[in-house]
DNA sequence: CGCGGCTTTGATGTTCATCAAGTAAAGTGG
DNA sequence: CCACTTTACTTGATGAACATCAAAGCCGCG
């Protein structure tokens, strides 16, 4: 992990978003504790922040911003495994049985992580079980929405792939049916197994059909309905 | 679940094969009670063993045989997750972060469940960090088995996605060059996501190849390190 | 014995990846 | 700040890969 962009910050765990996922289980004397040792890192867009093969030092989760998890093969393409906004996981559920990562982590917008040392993180786990519980069913929740969403992409042709993500962004990301898209065209189509010529050919198809509005990057979806059906029967 | 198929069962848990798993964390008190209150299941061969939509109420994984986890979707059509051999967990992450089921279990052989209520198993969860921990690292490698498969499969070709299941087959279950299918063609296409036809195909295409010998579910792998080219590079 | 499901092969057409080429945008160094 | 390089985006043409449709043999089961 790097850490030289920007200086590390802290903020009080106390008024953390994610305080009644997991710290509602601590009691003061651990929260206390757990807000001393971790440190949050601050990455600017486009910087690389976990590499595969790397070792796992810190459990960490995504304070602000937007990250893509994602893996790199043998000839150097990539293969995007899920976009993470703030307050998910970065930390996948390997984060305990494995050492190293097994995949790679980048800021798609300038993004702040929450991290602590992964021994102390198991540390409190151990000592509490309430938290451990907490704690596995977030990472369960995590890992259920990724291999979920890998099914249904993959039974999807591409238009269904592209109306599919098109709607994730503007429900899930960013609640809005107006929106800049944090990924560039190639990426969109590392993430749905499509290739990058095809995913264009498909946008440009939803827009001469009045489905979307293009703007380069910023996209708003004209008709959502038909572009929910469009992604259900293909 | 269905309970109907055959008795109930009991084994020593001292002498099960999960012990090292997850069972040296319990004192000798915890180990009894988890021993009293499990229960064990057998189900045939082709019979449903959880149905999608049901309710959780056990914590359970497979003592004996071969079962299947598929998701159906709305026009009936099956998508097969994984195929889970023994000791292997059938509840995946969800389990405590869900109250129903969200995908399907049935016995591809005939195969026997070890069952706990999935109250009792978060009791035990809270009361002992360590076997929590356990619990979550065993869990968590399961789920990036899940999710490291599914991104292989879907960035391999008709051909390479073949070689990969029969590899896997071999390797990861049989542990033998020899092995009869447990799954019918069609569950391969499944599993894989190709048509039915189009794994016949590429199956006659290796038999006619020399790569493998076919005789109805048993297939032998006559050049395995060839099928793993073609499983690597397509 | 006949029905339904599984397996297999062939013919056909659609979908999609690849190749090629050009424009636009964004970063880089003098 | 501008020429230059690189990267992102876009469209079209082509062929290969793959799904679909059709038909027939096989097997187990009621």
């Amino acid at each position: 992990m790097i850490y030289i962009i920007g200086m590390a910050t802290r903020c009080d765990c106390n008024q953390c978003e994610l305080r009644t996922a997991f710290f509602n289980n601590f009691n003061e004397e651990e929260l206390t504790v757990f807000c001393d040792r971790k440190i949050e890192l601050p990455f600017s867009r486009g910087s690389i922040i976990i590499s595969e093969g790397e070792e796992i030092k810190y459990f960490s989760y995504l304070k602000s911003g937007l990250v893509k998890l994602y893996r790199t093969d043998a000839s150097g393409k990539d293969q995007i495994i899920t976009i993470a906004c703030p307050f998910d996981f970065v930390s996948l559920l390997g984060i305990f049985s494995e050492t190293r990562y097994t995949y790679s982590v980048s800021a798609l917008e300038d993004s702040v992580l929450c991290c602590i040392d992964i021994r102390h993180m198991k540390e409190i786990a151990m000592k509490n079980g309430n938290f451990s519980m907490n704690l596995m069913e977030r990472l369960g929740a995590v890992s259920n929405k990724i291999i979920l969403e890998s099914l249904e992409i993959r039974k999807r042709n591409t238009h269904g792939k592209v109306a599919y993500i098109l709607l994730k962004f503007s429900r899930d990301i960013y609640k809005d049916l107006v929106f800049d898209m944090p990924v560039s065209r190639r990426e969109v189509a590392e993430n749905i197994g499509m290739t990058t010529e095809n995913v264009i050919r498909t946008l440009s198809e939803f827009r001469r059909e009045k489905l979307i509005r293009i703007n380069g990057r910023e996209i708003e979806l004209l008709k959502p309905d038909d572009l929910e059906r469009i992604s259900t029967y293909g």
